[in-house]
DNA sequence: CTATAGGTACTATTGTAGTGGTAATTAGAA
DNA sequence: TTCTAATTACCACTACAATAGTACCTATAG
């Protein structure tokens, strides 16, 4: 027999062991047995199975019936009642997880300095999620498709709280409303197709970087010089992107901008 | 400095290891430092203090500013950053799991067995909540205080939908509508202060034992009979309680189980 | 004598906690 | 000015505990 990997990992990340996550699956699948068939169902070694059924039941994932002198035989707890028991634990464990480090978290001895580093791709996406979340004016933001993906239902939440978002998104089919498109990079190929994105949220705190496809860092900032630099950028693009397909000329770039920065300001 | 140690065990049960739980709790209060700092304000060795922060910048708990040649100064992601990307990766293990285990679970191969053992008090009082939030037609119980107020939330719920409760509490200060009160256990001691508890549900599904406060194993049985047996237990106990405070003679015990067996059937 | 059944008691591996020692830079004290 | 102590950064270990896996043993039913 083979179970699936992924449901023994996804088992051990709820806290059980390899063997215990591969006795309570197999042992969930046969309904019944002793020790043994556990064992050969599961490719426990059979030296070790009586162990982990103990350990099993002192976890409250089996039951015994403990018949003939010396041979127990095992159900397996339904897994509703194993996961309704490990869910509310972890919900304890968050909760005061929650409130212990909003208690810790102190604003205020933050130092100032200019740009941090945000290491690895799911961490780059959560810090956007973030700040979408808790972004209540204005989004600006330019991207790709791929990250705009990732970012869409945290985008359209955004704007149903009744926060602007404006900015410039390249290569997406379907962009949101105030989001200007650049199609297929015509006018703006990035060098050796490097992608980047930028999340600035209310003109106080920003992302940005390459997107969530390479591996490489994304920086964080709440530097004003460095979120009104790159809001400029966003601007820029989103004018010049506008030019382009209305064929208009230089004069009508300045007051765009200003018609843009306006209704940021409200 | 001395964090308390609940939230370094809950913070490692959320995934971390006690370095990095120290680490990212005591940048948090900090705020913003250096490697140095921080293992000063943490506890964490100094020796150690530099591979932890490199997986901490790694996991997306702290970023970094690599400003001079080599000194790097930390700044803590926000909690709500971290909060969030971690539900979200457990959610989904969760709910995968959630759906791999229903798949392997077959109610089919359970063999016809009477009783299982279930073993350790949290066990057993999860199997109870189970018991009764699978509850349709009706629920009988017998049980202390201690684990009348286990149960509470549970039982409200239950009622809440319109699923009958019955039995007999003992020692309970506010019993729930249709519950019979033992109240000093006058007529009722148990002996040894072992205090028993009997859940049923729909008369198909049974959990009894002593109850969460000793560390005793509980019994699931499915068996007919067995449940039988208890419910008329729990019975005899209900009308007997019932003739005690009424005064009444013996004549009109068998029509009130009768009253109350009709009640149930509907 | 082979498959089933139930073990004891180890070894190996790995992740983590904790230590010893090195080395460079900086801030004050002699 | 020179010496010293504190601060900072880092390597390379040891120690330990949990887990994974192995060697070996007995007993019984067919």
């Amino acid at each position: 027999m083979q179970l699936e990997n992924s449901i023994l990992d996804k088992l051990q990340r709820l806290g059980l062991n390899q063997y215990e996550a591969k006795a309570y699956s197999s042992l969930l699948k046969i309904g019944t047995a002793n020790a043994y068939k556990i064992s050969k169902e599961s490719g426990i070694p059979r030296a070790r199975i009586y162990d982990v059924m103990e350990t099993l039941t002192d976890r409250g994932l089996a039951m015994v019936e403990e018949s003939n002198e010396n041979a127990k035989i095992y159900t397996p707890v339904p897994s509703k009642v194993f996961l309704e028991k490990t869910r509310k634990e972890w919900e304890n464990d968050f909760d005061d997880v929650t409130n212990a480090l909003r208690e810790l978290e102190t604003e205020a001895n933050k130092q100032e300095i200019y740009v941090f580093t945000v290491k690895g791709k799911q961490n780059i996406v959560s810090y956007c999620r973030q700040l979408l979340k808790e972004a209540n004016q204005y989004v600006m933001v330019s991207m790709w498709d791929q990250m705009y993906e990732l970012l869409l239902p945290e985008l359209k939440e955004c704007q149903n709280r009744g926060c602007k978002i404006l900015g410039v998104g390249h290569n997406i089919r379907n962009p949101i409303a105030d989001m200007e498109m650049h199609h297929d990079g015509k006018y703006h190929d990035m060098p050796e197709k490097l992608h980047w994105f930028i999340v600035s949220a209310d003109g106080s705190k920003l992302l940005y970087g390459y997107s969530a496809e390479t591996d490489r860092d994304a920086f964080y900032t709440e530097d004003a010089s460095h979120i009104y630099l790159l809001e400029d950028y966003i601007l820029h693009d989103m004018v010049v992107s506008r030019l382009v397909s209305d064929k208009e000329n230089e004069e009508k770039l300045t007051s765009m901008m200003k018609e843009i920065l306006e209704n940021i300001k409200e």
